[in-house]
DNA sequence: AAGGCTTAAGTTACCCGTAACGTAAAATGG
DNA sequence: CCATTTTACGTTACGGGTAACTTAAGCCTT
C-alpha cells in the first residue's frame, strides 16, 4: 500500500522505505497494472482509438503516423481500427473500443452510422473527426474541404483549355472525400463550359495497378477525352505508366491529374499535376487537438489544414 | 446480475427477463465496460501490441495492414508502438503496453534491449518476432533471412559481371535488417571477387529524396561503381531519377538494384532489380501464429516467409 | 511531562463484471 | 400430494490500485 504511494512519488513515506519498495520491484519484475487504475475511475486510460481506412494508402498511413507520434509524446497510445471505408466496420469498431474505455478517439471521415454517431454521444470522450473536414462536427474536426479542392482542380483544368474530361476512381461507401472531390471537380468544369465526359468507378482499391487498367478502359469507352483526374496520385501514376505503354504523350496528347502529392513525386523527373496536402500535419494537429481537449486547454472546434494545388507538368501550359 | 447472463447469453434466465434487460440496455446505451472483465482475471484482453519502427516505409506499413486486419477477423485490436528503430524506445513502449494486460505483443525484430527482454520473459503472454528471421526467438518468429537475401542479391550482382558496387542506405541501430542485407551482400560480392566500393549511410529516412541525393554523392565519391545497391525501393527509385536528371542511362552506364519490390514497381515501364518479400502475408502470417498461441492450438516457432529476387531491368542482362 | 502537531504507515471501501454459491419458486415424478 | 429436480434469479467475494480515513510513532512546545 505504502507501495503504490512510493510508485506515483506522491509523498508522505521514508527514503529507508522507498529504496525497501523500489528493491522489491526491481527483484519481481513487478509492473503497475495501468487496467486497475482506470477500471477504479481514478484516471481516464492513455488509450486513443485511431480508425484509419487503409494503410495500402501511404496518404493514411502518414496521417496514422504523425497521429501515433504525437501522442507518443504525451504517453498515450493508439488502438488501430482498420475500418476499410465501411460504416459498419466503424460501428463495430467503436463498440469494441469504447468497452475499451479509451481517453478518446480519433476517426476518419464525417459520415458515421446512426448507432455509431449514439455511442460517440454517450461516450463522452474527446472526439476529432479528420481528413474530410466537418463544420458541425461531433466534437473536434481537422482536414481540408475536399469539394474545394476538387473544385480547384477542376478550374484548373479549364483553364488550361480543358473540356473533355475523364474522371478514374473506386467505389466505396458513396460519401466519402473522394465522392466529394469529384463533385467539386465536376461543378467547376461543368461550370466553366467543359464536360465531365465518364467517371470510372473500378471495384477495386486506389492503388497503382487499377489506375493503369482503369485509364485503359476509360481510354476505350471515350477515345476524344483530353485529360483524366484521378482519385489520388497512385492511380495517377498507373495511368501515366499506361499512358507511356502506349506510346500517348503526356501533356502533348492527354493530360494527367492526380491527388494527394505522394512523396515519390519530389524525385520524379516530371512534376505530377496534383493538389497536396500536409499529411504528416494533419495527423500531428489531430493528436494534438486530442491532447489539447484532454488537458482542458481552449481547442478550436474546427482546424482547416489545407491544400495547395501542384500545377505540375502532366498537363499542359496554358490555355490552347 | 442477471443482466450480466443476459449480455452473455450463458442461460439460465426467462424469456421475459431477457427482453426487459435487453429493453434497459437499448434505453440506457449501456456498452460493457471490458476493462473490468480483464481486470478480474476472468478472461484475457484482446489488445496486442504491435511494434513497427515507422510507417514512412509503406512495407512496414502493409506489415502493419496484414496484422490489424488478420487480427481483426478475431475480434482483437492492436495498440500501435511506433519505435523508429531504436530499442530505447522499443523498451519504454514495451512498459507501457504490458501494464494494459495486452493478450500478445508482435515486435518487429530480434535485438531487444536487455531490460525488454526481462519483461517480455515474465510477461507470459505470446510475443511474435516479426522481419528478421529469428531462429532462437524469444517465443515465436516469422520473417526471412536478411543475410541470405542481401546475399542472393550479390551472388546475381556479381553473376552480370559487376565488380565495382556501391551501397546506398541509411544508419540506425547497427543491429538491423538492413545491415545484414548488406553483411550478405558484401560476403557474396567479395567471395566472387568484387568490391563494394562505397557505402553509404545518410543519417536520414529511407525514402525517395535521399536515395536521390545519396545516389549523388555516391556518384561523386567514387565515380568509377558499376552498379549500386540500395537499402529499399524507395531509396532506389530515388537513385534511378536521379541517374535520369544527370543523363546517366540505367543500365548501360549504371546498374541500380532495390529491395523490398514496392507495389509502384507493378506499373513502371522498367521494372526494378529487387527482392519480393511478401509484406501483407507477413503480417498475416504474424497475427495467425498469435492466434493460434492464444487459442492454444499447434504453432510453428517459426516461419520463414521467403523472399524472390526480381533480376529486373534496372541491371544488365548477362556477365560481360 | 502532558498535550498538540507532524510524519509514516496501515485499513477500509470502491470501481464493474463474473465465478461460485445460495435460495425460492416452478416443474416433474412417483 | 409430497419429495425431488430444475429453473430463475439473488448474494457474496474477488481482482489491483488508490482515495479517504485511521492509527501509531516521533517531535516539539511550554
Amino acid at each position: 500500500m505504502t507501495a503504490s504511494r512510493v510508485l506515483r512519488g506522491e509523498g508522505g513515506y521514508s527514503e529507508d522505505t522507498r529504496i525497501k519498495v523500489m528493491q522489491q520491484v526491481d527483484q519481481l519484475g513487478y509492473l503497475p497494472n495501468r487496467l486497475a487504475t482506470v477500471f477504479a475511475g481514478d484516471q481516464s486510460s492513455t488509450f486513443i482509438g485511431v480508425s484509419i481506412p487503409d494503410l495500402g494508402n501511404e496518404v493514411f498511413a502518414q496521417v496514422l503516423e504523425g497521429i501515433d507520434r504525437k501522442l507518443g509524446t504525451f504517453g498515450y497510445q493508439s488502438v488501430l481500427g482498420l475500418t476499410q471505408h465501411t460504416q459498419e466496420e466503424e460501428e463495430n469498431w467503436i463498440r469494441t473500443v469504447l468497452s475499451w474505455q479509451p481517453a478518446g478517439l480519433i476517426l476518419t471521415g464525417r459520415y458515421h452510422s446512426p448507432r455509431a454517431t449514439d455511442m460517440l454521444r454517450n461516450a463522452g470522450i474527446p472526439v476529432v473527426e479528420i481528413w474530410d473536414l466537418n463544420s458541425s462536427p461531433l466534437d473536434m474536426s481537422v482536414g481540408i474541404n475536399h469539394f474545394d479542392s476538387g473544385f480547384d482542380m477542376g478550374r484548373y483544368l479549364t483553364s488550361l483549355g480543358y473540356r473533355r474530361i475523364g474522371y478514374v476512381g473506386t467505389s466505396h461507401d458513396t460519401a466519402n472525400a473522394a465522392t466529394e472531390r469529384l463533385n467539386g471537380f465536376c461543378k467547376a468544369v461543368e461550370g466553366a463550359g467543359g464536360a465531365v465526359v465518364k467517371q470510372l468507378c473500378l471495384h477495386d482499391t486506389a492503388t497503382y495497378y487499377p489506375g493503369f487498367y482503369g485509364t485503359e478502359q476509360l481510354l476505350s469507352a471515350a477515345r476524344d477525352i483530353e485529360c483524366i483526374f484521378f482519385q489520388n496520385d497512385a492511380m495517377a501514376f498507373g495511368g501515366l505508366q499506361y499512358c507511356a505503354a502506349k506510346g500517348l504523350r503526356v501533356p502533348d496528347d492527354i493530360g494527367i491529374a492526380g491527388w494527394g502529392d505522394l512523396p515519390i513525386a519530389s524525385v520524379m523527373n516530371r512534376r505530377l499535376t496534383s493538389c497536396h496536402v500536409p499529411h504528416l500535419k494533419l495527423g500531428q494537429m489531430a493528436a494534438e487537438m486530442m491532447m489539447g481537449r484532454l488537458t482542458d486547454e481552449p481547442v478550436p472546434t474546427c482546424t482547416d489544414i489545407g491544400f495547395r494545388l501542384i500545377p505540375g507538368s502532366t498537363v499542359r501550359n496554358s490555355g490552347v
